[in-house]
DNA sequence: GTGCTTCAGTAACGCGCGTCAGTAACGCGA
DNA sequence: TCGCGTTACTGACGCGCGTTACTGAAGCAC
């Protein structure tokens, strides 16, 4: 026969005092007089019988669940493309532990389904939304009923604290080093579509740079990319097609790795015919043919503040409407001074080939 | 003043029933009878009030959470360098959504933490449990202890059901495949320490190949990588100075990309030099240079089939001890046939240059 | 009318805990 | 002795739901 599982009660017994007194001890109330002898009895009673309280008891009598809820509302293709999402989690999971604080994770593209239910049932204590464009709506009504919000991610205009790295800011110190290097012409592919909050600040962060160098904005130098390898290859290879240029933002490191194949086929070679800086320092970023100038995003940090935010709110402190985390320029391999060959071939005295793309040439594999 | 959340009660009230009633309806219990228009009035009722059941009353009611933790229980670095898992979560939590079932992450590394509490506090139903290494124990008694449980992976001598990929099958099919391509020396990365099971599996898979096409096991070839594409590189570093051969097994496209790197910086190309077949498919695999001829890993379905096993059994129903998934050989531009240069440089004449790499060469960056 | 069954709905209990109000015992000074 | 405060503990209620056992009422054959 299994044993039922032990309760307070089965505690009190063993320890020969009330239930009350266990619950006191067991979460070491200090505003109750307890004597240490019998503190001792309870505790070693609970220990003996392997006592763990029932957490949904708990959570009805306190109406406090411990968990808080991260809703991905990116499509599966650009969770599944995401490289640092892993680190986020594990930032997001290691601030929660701290505050004894568990995470639900609903991956919940959009349209397919509703997350509100999560705190209308009480299943968390708040929730940390990444990625959402269209259900403003909703986040504002969560809001408005009092519920704990923080968003990973930027969104204009929206009175939910929202906690994010400073895109512009990385984008406009990737293309002020290209600058640095001399270069002129420089192109920009974007890392999604600019409905994205993210890329369209890192479009932003593009022309700031070129703007605080006096230089015009050109749009025919700008191709959107989407999330993958591929689209970065495609834009890349219209990019050459259309129009010619010294070096390249290319405003995600995975979307990188698809424009330097792109440039590879049009027989252009890497930084000697075209600088390139990417964005994120996914972990593969250093082991790019070349490895990839990059600016590093703080994955782990950034669910970190954004557990922390949240928990703050939970608590009721108050908690800033926007965190930006800084970003950081990593010089590698890809990007060179214009009129100097990249140093890994030695040849200094080779002028940067400009490259182009007949008609003719092989698309994208 | 902050209207308090409806309750059942308040629903009941609202249509003019008892609150077992409200029950009975919301939960659409077949063996009762309720008249539709009695029926009708509580759906309204709740509709009206915004009414959503408390999830921790309904647990400790029905002693039911609609909970799965997933536990991973690799180190931090191996969990953010790991290209699948965000497919793998989405295929766990799409399997937990179809039965009504929410799924807790709890990134544990070993020696940092403990999940039995998940399951002795009744937080989650069951668990799926990745990677573990060195809890045998605790998971056999908890298992002991009735709760569900479905390991991801695989541990040898173990009484728990697991979910794994047939990783000795896709590293055979892997180096059949550059056996069938003519070549006889084939050298071996792993993915791993080979203390993991993983790694063990695919070292297997590849002397298995071997020994099937009569060729005696060389340890001269084979050297152990880490999860990341730096000990890739390390690994054909030194195997590149050690020993010669026309072919490798890389266990792990993240480590094949290092692997790549080195072959590089040893002056050699891929495959006209030296043919690669990575592990895993990631998602940039296919715009490495070259592109890589890998085995696909069926992530999400992998999450998928835990999940589903798990459920079933929570559900009390039988589960297979151990369910395989099949891996699939894509084929790119990594590898080519002995004697015959890779198509992209169409000169088939050159014979393949024999790769070595002098002591004063450059080591990994 | 009687006995039986089905239909429609309800009162009351229990899940396991936190917590408030209350109490008994025990000093301790005047 | 009384009054009062302090210490150490307990009884009982409530959190919000699911569920079992029960009650009336209605239908129906005899």
């Amino acid at each position: 026969m299994a044993r039922r599982r032990p309760t307070s009660a089965d505690v009190a017994r063993e320890a020969g005092v009330s239930r009350t007194t266990v619950s006191f001890v067991l979460n070491e109330r200090e505003d109750v007089a307890i004597s240490e002898a019998t503190r001792r009895r309870v505790v070693e009673a609970a220990e003996r019988l392997g006592y763990q309280p029932h957490a949904a008891a708990r959570q009805l009598a306190r109406g406090l669940t411990l968990t808080i809820g991260l809703v991905l509302r990116q499509s599966a293709e650009q969770i599944a493309a995401d490289a640092v999402l892993p680190a986020t989690v594990q930032g997001l999971t290691s601030a929660a532990r701290r505050a004894g604080y568990q995470v639900m994770v609903e991956a919940l593209p959009p349209d397919s389904g509703d997350y509100a239910q999560l705190l209308r049932s009480r299943r968390v204590d708040g929730l940390v939304v990444s990625g959402p464009r269209q259900d403003e709506a909703d986040l504002v009504a969560l809001q408005r009923e009092g519920f704990p919000i923080v968003l990973q991610g930027s969104l204009a205009g929206l009175d939910v604290p929202s906690v994010d790295v400073d895109n512009r800011a990385g984008a406009r110190d990737a293309v002020a080093y290209l600058l640095g290097l001399g270069h002129r012409r420089i192109a920009c592919v974007t890392n999604a579509p600019l409905a994205y909050t993210s890329a369209a600040e890192r479009l932003a962060g593009y022309r700031e740079a070129l703007e605080a160098a006096g230089i015009d904005f050109d749009e025919s130098l700008v191709e959107a990319g989407s999330f993958d390898a591929g689209s970065g290859h495609a834009a890349m290879d219209a990019l050459l097609r259309r129009t010619s240029f010294s070096a390249a933002f290319v405003a995600s490191d995975v979307v990188a790795l698809g424009a330097l194949g792109a440039v590879r086929a049009a027989g252009g070679r890497v930084p000697r015919d075209l600088s390139v800086v990417g964005f994120d320092d996914i972990s593969l970023a250093a082991y790019f043919d070349p490895p990839l100038t990059t600016i590093r995003v703080p994955a782990y940090d950034l669910g970190e503040a954004a557990g922390s935010a949240l928990l703050a709110r939970i608590a009721g402190e108050p908690v800033p409407a926007r965190t930006l985390l800084g970003t950081e320029l990593l010089v590698r391999g890809s990007a060179a001074s214009v009129g100097r060959t990249g140093s890994r071939n030695g040849n200094d005295s080779v002028p940067p080939t400009r490259l182009h793309v007949g008609s003719g040439a092989a698309g994208a594999s």
